[in-house]
DNA sequence: CAAATAAATGTTATATTATAACGTTAAAGA
DNA sequence: TCTTTAACGTTATAATATAACATTTATTTG
């Protein structure tokens, strides 16, 4: 699905931009941080924490759910990694520095998906505040479909 | 939040178009699901599936985990009622004739949740379909802030 | 630098949400 | 009425997530 070409560019891409994040927001940027990212990057399809709990047993990391868990928690914070609520897994942020007016495409089939950026939906919303005098504090917007390469 | 003034008649109004829907569709609303669905509309808070199972069991029901998820399947394939997949929690459908463009306003601080449907919504869902050549199956769309009753 | 403090991780246990698999009962169709 | 199917009962377990407390590692401060 993914504007992706050499995926190896991709997770060094994202990697650098992580830890040059963390720098600049004087966060720690633990070893197991930095693992529990990269293995998320490792595909476009979303991981699953327990995938991830697995994932990390073979290594250094005496790996149990809160471990896992802990480092998803500081990941969602810095904004470096998204969770999908409506399959309970996880995705790199493609764009960490905005964290507004993103929605998420997942493909029925290869089960990638691909972070979007769109004012258009946040325009959309904003009719919601208008409409309904409601104040909108965070926005989940997950579409389930085909990609275009999977049709 | 809701322009629902008596909740009495809310209710009824609810089971009244349930009824119908099913027969029309020719679909067996047994005792089980009328009362699910009830039990959900019996408030504008997002109901739990554990919750329903508690309530189902002070009534002639030997309530199980699969007592309740099937009646909740039933009544989601059917329209009747929503998972909010952010909450994990079910809300009655307040037009269940009309299963598209709908998204949800959840307050944080009354939980109560509130369906609408939005043209602007499915345009900018439209949007991403023309820039993504994705082809959009499926929506969840979940807005969390502050009700105008909360403010 | 050493001691004090705070942050991160380890560890055990358990809470919460959901489904698989198989048996029984009740309803609908032939 | 018999057959078939759909609904529900029941037991067990899978999948997702957090609480609570101990230990270790990093940071700050005296």
């Amino acid at each position: 699905m993914l504007d992706c070409q050499d995926h190896e560019v991709c997770i060094e891409r994202a990697m650098r931009e992580a830890e040059s994040i963390c720098q600049e927001k004087g966060l720690r940027f633990t070893d197991l941080r930095r693992e529990v990212l990269r293995l998320i990057w490792l595909s476009h399809v979303p991981a699953k924490a327990y995938d991830i709990l697995e994932n990390l047993k073979g290594k250094e990391w005496s790996a149990k759910p809160p471990t896992v868990y802990r480092a998803l928690d500081f990941l969602l914070e810095t904004g470096l990694v998204h969770k999908l609520d409506s399959i309970n897994a996880y995705i790199g942020r493609s764009h960490p520095r905005d964290h507004n007016g993103c929605y998420f495409l997942i493909c029925t089939d290869c089960n990638e998906a691909k972070e979007c950026c769109s004012s258009e939906l946040s325009d959309a919303i904003e009719l919601a505040w208008n409409k309904n005098s409601f104040r909108p504090k965070k926005i989940t917007l997950e579409v389930f479909g085909q990609c275009s390469a999977c049709r």
